[in-house]
RNA sequence: GGGCCUGUAGCUCAGUUCGGUUAGAGCGCACGCCUGAUAAGCGUGAGGUCGAUGGUUCAAUUCCAUCCAGGCCCA
C-alpha cells in the first residue's frame, strides 16, 4: 500500500518562486484600485499623528539609487509607524525651480532664447519640471512607496509659491533682510550673471605681474632690522585689471616670511620659500635677508596702494599658498570669492568699480570706460611708471569661461539680497534650536552646529528666470527699495490664484496695492526687482507651505530624513527659515543616511562607470529585493551595492519566502477560529516556539522604533533559518505529517505555526510589502481579519507566552541536540547511516543535563529526529563521539535495528505487529484507525 | 588643506559602553545526507595578524597618537 496518501503533507497555492519583477506591478495596480492608501488614512483617523516630512528631490532626470534608498527608508518608517498604531500620512514633494532645469531648457532653446520673454522661458521650465515629476513619480511608485501621489507638493504650485512669498515677507518685516554686494561670475558679453555650474574652465593667456606695495605703517618696532628702510610687500597676480580694486594684501598666518634687503635701502617682504625664485624673476642678483618675519606681526598694518592715494591693509588668510607667486596675495574683495570672504572678515569695502559691460566706471582714475581685459596693459604701464612693477610676463592657465559665448568671464560684485545671520540673532537662535532636536546619529548635531556657527549671511538673490521672484520694488525717483506687508500680501494673493509669472508680465497697477507710495520721496512709480530667490529658500519653507497648510499634517514634523549632505542643504535652510519666523526648528528629530557606493566602497560616477540604476535592480530582482537591500544595510554609514550583495539578498529572500510557504502549507486545513489549542494544552516545544516568537516580536518592534532595520532583517532571517527551519519545523514534520489530521498534537503545532506566521507577516510588512501581502492572502481565516496586511497592526508581545524557564530548558536541549547531530554526522561519514532516522542513539550526559533531558525523554526521539534514543547518567562507553563543547557528553550512534515503518519511516519494533496494516508501526496504525473512523 | 564620519571572515551584520577565556551569527563556499518544504530541506567543515604602525597597560579589536583607504560637506 502507498501510505504517502495517508499523510498530511503541506498543501498551498503559495508559489515557491516569487517572480517579483513580473508580479509587483500587478500588486501595485491592485492596491491602487483598492485605494489602499486612502483606506489606511480613513482607518487611522483619530490615532496619534506621526509626520515624516518629505524633503523634495529635484525634478530633473531619472531617480538614482540614492533617491531610491531615501524613499524606501521613508516608506519603511511611515509604514512601520502606521502599523505601530500611528496615523502616518506621507505627502511626497518635488523641488521644481532652479538653475539645472533652466539650464537644460536653455540648452534645448539654443539661440531661440534671445527672442523669448521671461514668461515664455518660465512656461517651458514649468513643463520641463512637470515632465520629470511625472517620470520620478512613476519610478517611486514602482518601488512600492506609498503616499499621496495624486496630491504631492510642488514648489512651483501656486499655493506653494504664494507661501514662499509670505515667508519671504516675514524676513523683510523683521529686518533681517539686507542688501549688500557680493562677487559673482559675470559674462560681460552676455551681460549676465553666471552660476558656478555655468562656467567652463579653459586655457587662457594672462599677464602675470609682480607688484610692490610700499608699507606705510611703522613696522620698525615689530621688525627692528628694517627700521628706517623703504619696505614693500610684493604680490603676484594674473589679473592686473583688479589692481585698481585692491584693498588688501594677504599673508598666510603660518608661513615663514623674510625681509630681503635688495640695496638702496629697499626691503621686500615675501615668503622665505619663494624668495630665490622671485629675485631671479626681478633680475636682482644680490640681496641679503635682514630678518625673519612673523606674519602675525604685520596683521592690520597698512600699505599704500601703488596707484592711488589710499591704503591697502595687510591681512592673514589660510587660502594663501606657496605654489606660485610670492606668498603675499593681492586682495580685491569685489573681484574674488576668497577675497570677498577676507573682506567680510576684515571689514573691507566690497569694491567693484566695473559696469555691466565689463568697463571701469568713471570713478576709476586712469582707466575709466576701459574694458577690463583691455586695461591690463595700461595697468601694467601705470604700475611701471609708479615704480611698483617688479616683473611681468605672460602665462597660460585654466580660467573660467562663459558656457554660452565661450568668452572669459570676470568676477564682479553686484548688489544682492541677504538674510542676515546676526542682525536679528538668527545664528544664535538656530544654534539654540539645534540643541532641541534629536539628531540621529548624534554626530549630526555637531556637524550642523559647526556649519551654522561659521556660515556667512545667506545670499538669497539669483539673477535667473526660473524661480520665485524676490518681492521688492525700487522707487523710480529715489531708487530706494520698498517691501511692505501690504505689497507682500497683495502679491502673495495674486500668486495664489495666478502664479508667479505675473510678476514678470503684469503692469504695476496690478502688481502693487492701490496707493503704493514711496515713503522717502512720495514717488508713485516703481521698478520691479528682477532677482529670484535661491531655491534653498523654496524648499526651506516647506514646513510653512506644507506642514502648516495641509490638513492632516502638523508643525513641527516628527522627522526629517535625508542624506547626510543635507546638513548643509535642506536641514539647514529649513532650520533657518523656521527659527527666523517661528523661533523653533521645524523638526523634532532628524535622521540621516549615508551614500550609495559600489562593491568596493567607492562612490558611483559616470567616468568610473560603476553606476547601478534602481531600474536595473527592479527589473532583474524586483523592488522587493531593493527594499530588502535597504533594510539589510546599516544605512547610517555608506551602503554598498553589488551583484554579490543583491544575490545574497535574493537568497535570503527565498529563505524567508520558503519558510513562510512551509508554514502556509501546514496550516492550510487550520481554521484559527475553531481549531486553536489553548496555550496550556499545547505541547511544550510549541510553547517554546511561541516564546521565541515573543522574543522576536520584541526585538523587531524595538528595532522599528529605533529605525534599525538591519537588525530586523537579521533577526527575521535568523529566526527563519535557525529557530524555524533547522530546528522547530524540522522536528515538527513527523508530528504534522503522521498524526491524525485533527489530532490535538497536530492542532497544537498548527496553533503555534499560525501565530508565528501571522506575526511574521505583520512584522515584515513595512519592508517586504509585496510578499507580506501575498502571504496574508494565503493565510487561513480570511474574512475575519483586515482585507490587507497593510491595514493591520504589528503583533503585540504576549506576556502569557513568555516563559524564561522553559526557554532555558530548551536551550539546554538544543545544546545537547547540536552534539547529537555531530555524532550522527560522524556515523554518516563512516557510512553507518544515511538519514538520521536510520540511527539509534545512546547519549551519556553529566548529571545536571541528564535531569533536564529526562523530563523530555518521550520527546527526544522526535527532537533528535532519530528512531530511538537512550539517555544515560554519566556513563562512559567505548567507541563513542565525545563532545568538546559539553564536558562528559558522549554519544554512540548505531544503525536502528528495528524494521522501518513504511509510513513514518521510523524504525520501530512494533512495525508489522498489526496484521491488518502491513509494514507500519503501532503509532501509524492508530493514526490510520482514527483517520478511518473520522 | 579644514570639519564630520567609517574601516571586525568573500558578503551583510553582532561584539567594543566599563580594556580581561579559544572574536560571534547568517549567507556564500567545500563536502556529505535526504528525496514526504524538492529549481526545496538537513548536517559537518574550512574562512578573521578586528585597516596599518607606534604608544599607554600585567593585558588592546576595545583607550591614545600618527598614517593608510573610503564617504559627505567645505576650501
Amino acid at each position: 500500500m502507498n501510505y504517502k496518501e495517508t499523510l498530511n503533507l503541506p498543501r498551498t497555492d503559495f508559489r515557491m518562486k516569487a517572480n517579483l519583477a513580473a508580479r509587483e506591478p500587478e500588486v501595485l495596480e491592485k492596491w491602487e484600485k483598492q485605494g489602499l492608501y486612502d483606506q489606511i488614512r480613513k482607518k487611522s483617523k483619530g490615532s496619534p499623528l506621526f509626520v515624516l516630512h518629505d524633503g523634495p528631490p529635484y525634478a530633473n532626470g531619472n531617480i538614482h539609487l540614492g533617491t531610491a534608498l531615501n524613499k524606501i527608508l521613508k516608506d519603511t518608517i511611515v509604514r512601520s509607524r502606521q502599523l505601530s498604531g500611528f496615523d502616518a500620512p506621507y505627502v511626497p514633494g518635488w523641488d521644481c525651480h532652479g538653475l539645472p532645469i533652466e539650464h537644460n531648457v536653455d540648452k534645448e532653446l539654443g539661440d531661440k532664447k534671445k527672442s523669448m520673454t521671461i514668461g515664455g522661458i518660465r512656461r517651458l521650465c514649468r513643463a520641463y519640471a512637470e515632465r520629470f515629476v511625472g517620470i520620478q513619480k512613476e519610478e517611486f511608485k514602482r518601488l512600492g512607496v506609498m503616499g499621496e501621489w495624486d496630491r504631492p507638493y510642488l514648489t512651483m504650485n501656486y499655493s506653494y509659491v504664494s507661501a514662499i512669498v509670505r515667508e519671504f515677507g516675514k524676513f523683510a518685516a523683521n529686518g533681517s533682510l539686507i542688501k549688500s554686494k557680493k562677487p559673482i561670475y559675470w559674462c560681460s558679453a552676455c551681460k549676465t550673471a553666471l552660476a558656478e555650474a555655468e562656467v567652463e574652465y579653459a586655457d587662457h593667456t594672462s599677464p602675470s605681474i609682480y607688484v610692490r606695495f610700499p608699507v606705510r605703517s611703522d613696522i620698525g618696532d615689530a621688525i627692528p632690522s628694517v627700521r628706517g628702510k623703504k619696505v614693500s610687500v610684493v604680490v603676484w597676480t594674473t589679473t592686473p585689471w583688479t589692481i585698481p580694486a585692491n584693498l588688501a594684501v594677504a599673508l598666510h598666518p603660518d608661513f615663514e616670511y623674510v625681509a630681503a634687503d635688495v640695496g638702496n635701502d629697499e626691503v621686500y617682504i615675501l615668503a622665505r620659500d619663494l624668495l630665490d625664485a622671485c629675485m631671479k624673476k626681478f633680475g636682482i642678483e644680490t640681496y641679503t635677508i635682514c630678518g625673519d618675519i612673523d606674519a602675525h606681526s604685520l596683521e592690520n598694518k597698512l600699505c599704500r596702494h601703488p596707484l592711488y592715494n589710499r591704503d591697502s591693509k595687510i591681512i592673514l588668510a589660510d587660502h594663501v599658498t606657496l605654489d606660485t607667486g610670492t606668498g603675499c596675495v593681492h586682495i580685491a574683495p569685489g573681484h574674488g570669492r576668497e577675497d570677498y570672504e577676507d573682506g567680510l572678515k576684515y571689514d573691507l569695502d566690497i569694491y567693484s568699480p566695473v559696469d555691466d559691460e565689463g568697463r571701469f566706471t568713471d570713478e576709476v582714475e586712469y582707466f575709466a570706460g576701459k574694458f577690463v581685459f583691455d586695461a591690463n596693459p595700461d595697468v601694467n604701464a601705470q604700475l611701471s611708471e609708479a615704480g611698483a612693477l617688479l616683473a611681468s610676463q605672460t602665462i597660460v592657465h585654466s580660467y573660467p569661461h562663459c558656457w554660452r559665448c565661450k568668452k572669459p568671464v570676470i568676477f564682479r560684485s553686484t548688489k544682492q539680497w541677504f538674510i542676515s545671520m546676526d542682525k536679528r540673532d538668527l545664528r544664535a537662535g538656530a544654534l539654540d534650536a539645534i540643541n532641541e532636536v534629536k539628531w540621529i546619529p548624534n554626530w549630526g548635531r555637531e556637524r550642523i552646529h559647526g556649519m551654522v556657527e561659521n556660515r556667512p549671511d545667506w545670499c538669497i538673490s539669483r539673477q535667473r528666470s526660473w524661480g520665485v521672484p524676490i518681492i521688492a520694488v525700487y522707487c523710480a525717483d529715489c531708487k530706494k527699495p520698498l517691501i511692505t506687508d501690504e505689497i507682500i500680501k497683495h502679491v502673495a494673493d495674486l500668486f495664489e490664484s495666478k502664479g508667479a509669472d505675473i510678476w514678470f508680465e503684469a503692469e504695476n497697477d496690478v502688481l502693487l496695492p492701490k496707493g503704493t507710495v514711496c515713503p522717502h520721496c512720495r514717488g508713485t512709480s516703481f521698478i520691479r526687482e528682477t532677482d529670484i530667490l535661491d531655491v534653498w529658500f523654496d524648499s526651506g519653507v516647506s514646513h510653512a507651505a506644507v506642514l502648516e497648510q495641509r490638513d492632516g499634517l502638523k508643525w513641527p514634523a516628527d522627522l526629517y530624513l535625508e542624506g547626510s549632505d543635507q546638513h548643509r542643504g535642506w536641514f539647514h535652510s529649513s532650520l533657518l527659515t523656521a527659527v527666523a519666523t517661528r523661533k523653533a526648528a521645524p523638526y523634532k528629530s532628524v535622521l540621516t543616511h549615508g551614500f550609495v557606493v559600489d562593491g568596493e566602497g567607492k562612490k558611483m560616477s559616470k567616468s568610473v562607470g560603476n553606476i547601478v540604476s534602481p531600474k536595473e535592480i527592479v527589473d532583474k530582482y524586483g523592488a522587493e529585493i531593493l527594499r530588502l537591500w535597504v533594510a539589510s544595510s546599516d544605512y547610517q554609514d555608506d551602503i554598498r551595492v553589488s551583484h554579490e550583495i543583491l544575490k545574497q539578498l535574493s537568497d535570503a529572500y527565498r529563505r524567508i519566502r520558503n519558510t513562510s510557504r512551509f508554514l502556509l502549507g501546514n496550516i492550510s486545513d487550520f481554521d484559527p477560529s475553531s481549531d486553536r489549542v489553548p496555550y496550556e494544552e499545547m505541547m511544550e516545544i510549541d510553547q517554546w516556539a511561541l516564546h521565541r516568537l515573543q522574543e522576536l516580536t520584541t526585538r523587531i518592534r524595538t528595532a522599528y522604533d529605533d529605525f534599525e532595520f538591519h537588525v530586523i532583517y537579521h533577526a527575521l532571517h535568523n529566526f527563519c533559518v535557525l529557530d524555524m527551519s533547522a530546528f522547530y519545523l524540522d522536528i515538527l514534520k513527523d508530528r504534522l505529517y503522521t498524526s491524525p489530521e485533527r489530532s490535538p498534537a497536530r492542532r497544537s503545532a498548527q496553533t503555534a505555526m499560525f501565530d508565528i506566521l501571522d506575526a511574521m507577516v505583520r512584522l515584515m510588512a513595512p519592508i517586504m510589502i509585496f510578499t507580506a501581502d501575498e502571504i496574508w492572502n494565503h493565510l487561513p481565516g480570511n474574512g475575519i481579519r483586515e482585507a490587507s496586511v497593510h491595514l493591520t497592526s504589528f503583533p503585540q508581545v504576549n506576556r502569557d507566552y513568555m516563559n524564561e524557564e522553559l526557554a532555558e530548558e530548551w536551550e539546554t536541549i538544543r545544546a545537547v541536540r547540536r552534539e547529537v547531530t555531530k555524532a550522527l554526522e560522524d556515523a554518516r561519514n563512516k557510512k553507518k547511516i544515511g538519514h538520521s532516522l536510520d540511527a539509534a542513539v545512546t547519549v551519556s550526559l553529566p548529571s545536571d543535563l541528564f535531569d533536564v533531558l529526562l523530563r523530555h525523554e518521550e520527546q527526544l526521539r522526535a527532537i533528535f529526529i532519530v528512531s530511538a534514543v537512550t539517555i544515560l547518567r554519566d556513563e562512559s562507553f567505548e567507541d563513542a563521539y565525545q563532545s568538546d563543547k559539553i564536558e562528559n557528553l558522549r554519544a554512540k550512534v548505531v544503525p536502528a535495528s528495528a524494521k522501518k515503518c513504511e509510513r513514518c519511516w521510523v524504525h520501530d519494533p512494533t512495525v508489522g505487529d498489526d496484521a491488518a496494516f502491513e509494514g507500519i508501526c503501532a503509532r501509524c496504525v492508530k493514526a490510520l484507525q482514527e483517520r478511518e473512523g473520522a
